[in-house]
RNA sequence: GUCUCCUUAGUCUAGAGGCCUAGGACAUCGCCCUCUCACGGCGACAACACGGGUUCAAAUCCCGUAGGAGACGCCA
């Protein structure tokens, strides 16, 4: 079987996350099939549509490692060919020019709501009655099936059955002469030779009219898959409002295009009780059968939970690299050394590349500040302990190697008959300025003697006074 | 309003008439581990929208009802 698909942004906004899913579901489809995937830019809207936005189309397709085949076609370099195709069915009496006023129509359409029937365009023009005002100028229009029903067999919807009756007379063409995304869309996909759109469900009731130019122009109609849309976690429309709608923020929140990828392919799609799945099983297992027909909402917590996964699966050295544009510091070789000393321990705890970077401050600089929390721990019997444990290690009683250090400690605590956490706690919110981070003894044992020194003196001296 | 689609726990989903006392995952809660926070391990809570049929048997098939979504542009 021959498989073309495409993906077809506009570049009038920012990329949608939904978007992002749209692209991966064809991508996976033609990477299962062996086929090709395509991209379209379609830039006909050109006063929305803006450069920056169609290269964050590239740009978030690289990230997600989402490749297409061949150039990129831009489809406001077709349109003469679009008009080609409109002005041949003129001459085949498949669209006629319409004269009709934008407010004759609405009027029209309006009584339609009212008398409850469906509007349908059958002005006059369509039946060659050319008695018009010669200043105005004229659209295009597709001459629409009146009777009879146009039926889609969907990959996901199954078998959609429509009444003819329902479908208007399209315009084809604008006054202006610009062709509209009605026929745009199904030039280019029948001159991309595309075999199967794959495209958001938001589409479905527009395809009953594409099909109708696809027959008036005597091609093969392709295989269409529509793809339920996602929502955000109240129902509605996935925006800003829910934290994050477009895909680039994401890629700022810190989350790794591997999450994203995995978390969108579940969204609607599934494997058996597969939740961690890899690209290779993606492209391996994808196919339509188990695509679903309702729509999801989109939930943060489970993308975390994925993204919390795939962190722990990088090395640590990928992910002091990923990390470092978060970062707000220069940081030189010993640091990030130190860095990826502590990476084990720091990356079972994070969620995003974002908190990942925020621990790892604790290897770049002593704390600015103290939480409130560290109060509890600052009193004055355990700065007197902190004080002796800084004798200790000056004088190398302690060592700073993490294990004897533990042992060490423990014994220090036992001997004062005090518990091990009161002492932890402590040396904790000196080291970090928070009660919250890996192990102490691992952290000392990284930032090494003086570094130690330097902060439990801090420490103490902040609320020694 | 008209047309089209959808409906399993808070969320994503498994389920193709008996394998269902409805499975998994996230979230939530509890316990264990433990220097804190996490990780990890164990466990708990929690769903077939409703009403009728068909059938020996329905989450699964049919019909209604309700709720939700999308489309109805000289936007894409």
């Amino acid at each position: 079987m021959t498989v073309n698909v495409r993906f077809a942004p506009s570049p009038t906004g920012v990329l949608h996350i939904g978007s992002v899913r749209t692209a991966l579901f064809n991508w996976l489809y033609a990477r299962h099939n062996n086929g090709k995937f395509l991209l379209r830019i379609e830039d006909t809207d050109k006063l929305r549509s803006t450069d920056e936005n169609t290269r964050l189309i590239f740009k978030i397709l690289e990230w997600l490692q989402i490749d297409w085949d061949g150039d990129p076609v831009i489809q406001s370099s077709r349109i003469e060919r679009h008009k080609e195709v409109a002005l041949d069915l003129i001459s085949k009496g498949k669209a006629y020019y319409c004269y009709c006023t934008p407010e004759e129509l609405a009027s029209k359409k309006e009584q339609c709501l009212k008398e409850n029937r469906p509007y349908k365009y059958d002005g006059k023009c369509r039946n060659g009655n050319n008695n018009h005002d010669s200043n105005i100028k004229p659209v295009v229009r597709l001459k629409s099936e009146l009777e009879g029903t146009t039926t889609v067999k969907d990959m996901v919807q199954g078998e959609v059955t429509v009444n003819n009756s329902q479908l208007d007379d399209l315009v084809l063409i604008r006054s202006d002469g610009t062709p509209t995304y009605m026929l745009s869309v199904v030039v280019d996909d029948h001159d991309m030779n595309i075999t199967h759109v794959i495209r958001g469900d938001d589409h479905l009731t527009n395809t009953f009219r594409q099909i109708q130019i696809y027959k008036a122009c005597g091609w093969d109609i392709p295989k269409f898959g529509h793809i339920p849309l996602i929502y955000g976690p109240d129902g509605a429309k996935l925006s800003k409002r829910h934290g994050a709608a477009s895909a680039i923020d994401y890629m700022q929140l810190g989350y790794l295009p591997e999450a994203i990828s995995n978390y969108l392919l579940r969204l609607g799609w599934s494997h058996g009780n597969d939740e961690i799945i890899s690209r290779e099983d993606a492209i391996k297992w994808f196919d339509f059968d188990n695509v679903g027909k309702s729509p999801s909402r989109f939930d943060m917590a489970k993308l975390q939970n994925l993204n919390a996964h795939y962190i722990k699966e990088r090395t640590n050295e990928s992910l002091l690299e990923y990390m470092l544009p978060f970062l707000k510091y220069e940081l030189n070789n010993e640091v990030k050394n130190n860095i990826l000393k502590g990476m084990d321990s720091l990356k079972e705890r994070a969620k995003t590349i974002v908190e990942l970077a925020e621990s790892a401050s604790i290897y770049i600089k002593a704390p600015e500040a103290y939480e409130d929390k560290c109060s509890k721990y600052a009193t004055s019997m355990h700065l007197d302990l902190l004080n002796e444990i800084v004798e200790k290690i000056k004088n190398n009683e302690f060592s700073t190697n993490e294990e004897d250090l533990c042992n060490s400690v423990k014994e220090f605590a036992g001997s004062h008959n005090i518990k091990l956490i009161e002492i932890a706690q402590a040396i904790r919110g000196a080291l970090c300025g928070k009660l919250a981070s890996p192990s102490v003894f691992e952290i000392i044992s990284i930032i090494g003697k003086e570094e130690t020194i330097k902060r439990l003196e801090s420490f103490i001296n902040h609320y020694g006074q």
